[in-house]
Formats: C-alpha cells, structure tokens, sequence
DNA sequence: ATACTTGCAAATCGTTTGCAATACC
DNA sequence: GGTATTGCAAACGATTTGCAAGTAT
C-alpha cells in the first residue's frame, strides 16, 4: 500500500510520451500505476469517483485510449462489448474468467508457443494473443 | 460453387441439436454451410437479404446464439464490440487482419503451443484461443 | 495567446428485450 | 391446440462525438 510514483515521475512519464500532463491525466495515471491491473473505462471512473477525483466518463476513455496509444497501456479483447486495459505492457498472456470477467496476467515465461505459422504475404505480425478462458469448478458442478 | 446440403440433411442437424427447423433457421444454417466461414450478425443478416430471404435481425442474433449454444458454430472474440461466428468448431486459432477486420484460420497442426501453465486452483479450462493479429505491410509503410 | 483538453449531453453502434402475431409438431 | 419461434420497435450498455468553456505552455 504505498502511494505510487510521485506526481513529478507521472508528469515526466506523460510528458514523454508527448501528453500535456493534466489534472485529469496525472489522476488517472496515479490510479494505474500500482501493481499490474486489469481495468475497464467504467470501473476507473467509479474507482476516481470514489476517491474524489472529478472526471467524466468521456474524459476517462479519452485518456485510456491515449495511454495505449502512446504504449502506456495495453488493451486486452477478451468479451465482445467490453474493452479491458492492462497496465502491464510487456509481452504476456491471460487467464480470463468467463463468469466473473476477471483478468489475470500469464508472465511471458509460462506459456510457450512452438510453431508459430509465418505471418500471410503482404501482412506483418502485430501482436500473439493467447487467451486461456476458464470456467470457475463450482460452476461446472452446477453444469 | 456448389448448392451446400440439401435442407433435408439441414432439417436433421438442426433437429439432432434439439432446434426446430424453422424456415428461417434453416436459410441461416444453409448460408453457413459452405466453405469455412467467419461472419458477424450483420453481415450475414445483410447476406440474407440479398439472397432474398426475409428475416429479422433478432432473428438472425437469435440462430446464431442457438446455433453457438448447440455447438454448431464458434464465437471469436478479436474485436471489443463486434462478434464473430466461426464456422469450424474444431480446435483451431486465428489471423485477424486488424485494418479490415478480416478473420482466417490457423488450423490446428499449424500452431503448437508448449508450455501451458496450469488453471488456477478452482478454475477449469474452457478454451485456449490464439490470436494473431496481423497489419497489412502497405500500412506499416504508411506509419 | 494559442493550441490542446475537458465535460456535458446527444448521438451512435452492436446487441438484447418484451410481447403480440405466427409457424411448427 | 399448445408450445416454440418470429418480428417489430423500444430498450440497452458501452463507447464516441460535437462543441462551448476551461487549462497548459
């Protein structure tokens, strides 16, 4: 439970990446900068509503959207109608939890791919997502 | 360019699956019966128009979802907001073309994965999905 | 001073829902 | 005839937009 970076190491950090260091930003910038987290646009709004931070939901996607933009953030498609973002940007996977929608991160070493098709011609590999979807046991039991 | 399954061998898997035969059922299941396919629900609702065949939109989220609860097709999640249904419901992954939205098979000799780490205590595994996400080489130049 | 950001409310997108009319067994 | 299915139009949740007012450099 610590407070995070100091506000002048976010400013610094937005800076860098070329974003005018706002009120609005530096906020939502502290919010994330903790442990690796998995958030949604309407979790963080809630989640700076609840900790007196005024900002609106559109200012939060704005932000969101530019932090992975400019590679602050990592967007994760896991569910069709819900954007997550991941605060850890280097490379790794997930465990998603279909019932509960819930996040985990699969460090990079974990899970190996072999034989990895080439990319089709004319096309460049942007990204390998793997996403290991699971149901929680208690939920099979009930079928 | 062939004519698909007759609607009679159409009828039985839809009756086998526990589905009605509905007319509209069955020109959804016709239009996906061809070739491997990736559609979304207002592609093929459009599809079916011009094929001449009146059905509503809900009708077609309807089939789909019935069709993906009674294994008879596969949702692909690559795009927050928008869902794709899969023809193949065998184990496979996918390239996903991000610029058209564009989905293509990677078939399941094509990409091995090693080193899958364990689900977590209480947790079973669904699914193991592999996304590789493709740029065109045109709008790599382009920056 | 100027360009960039914000917040609001309205608009949009894809999808789902309630329910009366209709089709299947 | 009775139940499942359809279509419509309205409702929906998540996200985006236009634009006037506010803020950073």
């Amino acid at each position: 439970m610590t407070d995070g970076p100091a506000s002048t190491e976010i400013v610094e950090r937005l800076r860098s990446v070329g974003l005018r260091p706002t009120r609005q930003r530096i906020a939502l910038a502290r919010l994330l900068s903790g442990a690796d987290r998995h958030v949604a646009a309407e979790s963080l709004h809630s989640e700076a509503q609840a900790a007196g931070i005024a900002v609106s939901l559109a200012t939060v996607y704005n932000a969101l959207h530019q932090f992975v933009d400019s590679g602050l953030l990592r967007e994760v498609v896991v569910d069709p109608g819900k954007s997550y973002f991941d605060t850890n940007t280097s490379q790794h996977h997930h465990f998603y939890f279909e019932a509960s929608g819930r996040l985990e991160d699969i460090p990079a070493g974990d899970l190996t791919l072999a034989r990895v098709p080439p990319a089709p011609h004319g096309a460049q590999v942007v990204r390998v997502d793997v996403v290991i979807r699971l149901a929680e046991t208690d939920d099979i039991i009930m079928q």
